[in-house]
DNA sequence: GATGAATGAGCTTTCATTCAT
DNA sequence: AATGAATGAAAGCTCATTCAT
């Protein structure tokens, strides 16, 4: 299997390392080999074309963040505090990866809309542990029952991802991981009952 | 003043023909201006180069909203009711632009590191827009006192933006504008005191 | 209309000079530009793409050759003077371009299926004349009667062809005109009746 | 010996069904490998180079057939006959071998002068056995005594040629085998005395 | 002898921009 | 002011060949 040999890696770290750095349209092939110290034929052994060095990217590294906030998710009790997991991850993850941050919140949505609809496929698994945490905190009564569940899944997403987007726009100059409660917060609130 | 001939807005309105029928990337300066009906060259008599079409695209269109939009929330009394104004109004003109859905949702966010740097320029009238709600209404002990001012409003406009890309990218296929009301309940819910 | 543009003819000219010296294989477009003295572009105002301006290339030559060679036979009275008339132009015209020869004879035949199809389209309007050459001489009695016009007509085109490769393969290093009377004799010999 | 090793010829085969089924430029040497059931680099392990296959498979291929046709044609008595043996074997041959077919007479041809120039060298052997039989009709009186010999040949060859490669180029969907005597009459007639 | 992963040179085509008319 | 023909830089991908195992 292609993926489990260690240039497939290599290859896919070095495209955030460039993609980050250059600009997703600065982000020559020739580039990514280079910096993955392989040639750029090698690239074509592991992956089909340029698009799908991209989509693997995303598939790798969103799809293991995904599993391990399912987990990470799973131990809590309450809604409340599930949420409260998945935002402070979510920050977590791309404070600790700012290469992965700038690539996934501004280079890789310069895509076409081809390839943005593969990563939509990958982010499905998100939307559904957020709309899994929506369910969950109704059928607990933490939640309004008249919640509508796309909106508010349209409300949690949107909100963190705008966080994000903004926070590496300012050159992530802030410390994200410490805005999490506050957001938590607003978002706990906006499912609510009054 | 060239911004006042007949042909600049010509341009512009071709080119958000263009880029909404055709995509970011398959939108040529050569087909802008045959579908403005001018010839190529002309383009670069009121524009300095294709990045200023979009810009001024982006600035014309989305200032004129603006525009509208802050008069019509000056009319109203309550934060909730300008809030309200400013969803309501929202989804009302994508709806009624739908090329310009696209172009803004989702062809634009295609363009480069840089040109987004100065669509973000345009797009902070409208975040002082929701700013001064969110501020008018913690004044008025309609929200919560606590708010952060920045966060909250990151979650208004990414709850409403996400909520527009969704209907683009779902083909526009449902009404947009009865959604107002729900997303409306989620942030002022989001805003409110426990 | 683009083909009577003077770069049209140019383009096909330089593009005959740079496959004749350096191979199919070797005839990039950078080069027949550069031969043709334009920008590599401007090929492409004048050709879709590479294979096009081969296509072209072959139409142009043999188009305007088949005509010429239409014109004389006409003039001719027998179905014998007919062919040799045939004969004759065909090693004139070779030996005039030698260039084309070369290009013709040798290097187009290196292209792929798809454009060999369309060579051949061409070449059917010479393929014609000696059908018509063939049912004439049979119809005054000058050629037997029982000949198959297929098989003859692959005799006549084969010996033609055959003649023009050898005489290219061997760099053109005797008179080919000097062999029309004796070419000609052995098909007349082949049609006649016994 | 290379060439009496199993491998050689299983990669020659190997190589006749791969350029018959995805033509010339389609064929590449993992194709190649793939099919003969060996690895990539093996191939070089028997092979000088590319066209080191391509040549040794028409050696081995035409070589054969050259072979079997020489004692054939030294069976007969008359020129005419001897002609004759010629004409249905060369036929028959590509009849029972439609891919060596489909790679002599159209794929073969795409190669560089480089290669066709070896071929040249093998078809040699070919083309002298038409002189013989063009010299020895001579001598014997069936033929006219003032024939060139070249352009026989070439009339003989290209005839022969032209015929099977429009046999191929129509998809082989007529009996080629039953043509030989109508061509083989045309051929006589050319060489035939008036 | 046999393998097959790795190499890296090479080329067509697009399109924003210019400038002579 | 308006035109539109001409420009030319730039990059993804293929595949014959090698060589460590």
């Amino acid at each position: 299997m292609k993926r489990n040999r260690p240039k497939y890696g290599q290859i896919i770290d070095a495209a955030v390392i460039i993609i980050a750095e250059n600009g997703y349209h600065q982000a020559q092939v020739a580039k990514i080999a280079k910096q993955a110290g392989v040639a750029d034929g090698t690239i074509y052994l592991y992956f089909k074309n340029k698009e799908d060095i991209l989509i693997s990217l995303f598939q790798e590294k969103m799809g293991a963040f995904i599993k391990k906030l399912a987990k990470a998710i799973e131990q809590k009790e309450t809604a409340a505090e599930k949420l409260f997991i998945l935002v402070q991850n979510h920050f977590f993850t791309f404070s600790n990866d700012r290469h992965l941050a700038i690539v996934t919140q501004l280079e890789l949505r310069q895509s076409n809309k081809q390839l943005r609809l593969k990563i939509n496929e990958v982010l499905k698994g998100y939307l559904i542990l957020i709309d899994e945490i929506i369910r969950y905190g109704i059928k607990r009564g933490e939640f309004a029952s008249q919640l509508d569940i796309r909106l508010t899944r349209q409300m949690i997403f949107g909100t963190i991802d705008e966080t994000v987007t903004s926070w590496v726009m300012n050159e992530q100059k802030y410390d994200l991981v410490s805005l999490a409660p506050a957001v938590h917060h607003l978002l706990i609130n906006g499912c609510g009952k009054k």
